[in-house]
DNA sequence: GCCAACGTTGGC
DNA sequence: GCCAACGTTGGC
């Protein structure tokens, strides 16, 4: 079980959206860049995800979990795109924020902060562990 | 709205 | 294959 985060801009497509898609999830299309595109290739089904709003908010807001394995991104004909499904799973009681992130030690090493423009992000167990804590939810 | 960071593109 | 120009992202 691998563990990522997923960057959504939420007046364009955020928590509120993902949940009213229910158990069966949305497509996370659009994705044009080639790590974030490897990240999702190498998900299989389960696998969980932080669920995070840039811009406004600038917070994780809840998990998501891989619902359908790597296939073409339905929004392009462009045949070097693909994409999962994601669904929700269940919202932070506590949102964690990225200034938050940033001002815990422990976590400085998280790619939310490392690699602040990729879309689509590994996140460790440690960093699961302790993001889930903050957020108020059993990992 | 600004601007720094960074990924992509295209000319050579 | 290098690198300058350009476009996009996203925090502030």
């Amino acid at each position: 079980m691998a563990y990522w985060l997923f960057k959504s801009e939420p007046d364009v497509w955020g928590w509120d959206a993902q949940v009213a898609k229910g158990d069966v999830g949305e497509e996370w299309g659009g994705v044009r860049n080639y790590q974030a595109r490897n990240h999702m290739r190498a998900m299989k089904i389960g696998d969980q995800g932080f669920f995070y709003h840039s811009n406004i908010g600038k917070e994780i807001v809840g998990i998501v979990e891989v619902c359908a394995e790597s296939h073409p991104d339905s929004t392009t004909d462009d045949a070097r795109w693909d994409c999962v499904d994601i669904r929700a799973v269940r919202p932070f009681k506590r949102p964690v924020t990225l200034a938050e992130v940033k001002a815990d030690p422990r976590l400085k090493d998280m790619a939310l902060v490392t690699s602040m423009r990729l879309s689509v992000q590994p996140v460790t167990a440690e960093e699961w562990k302790m993001v889930c804590e903050l957020g108020g939810v059993e990992p």
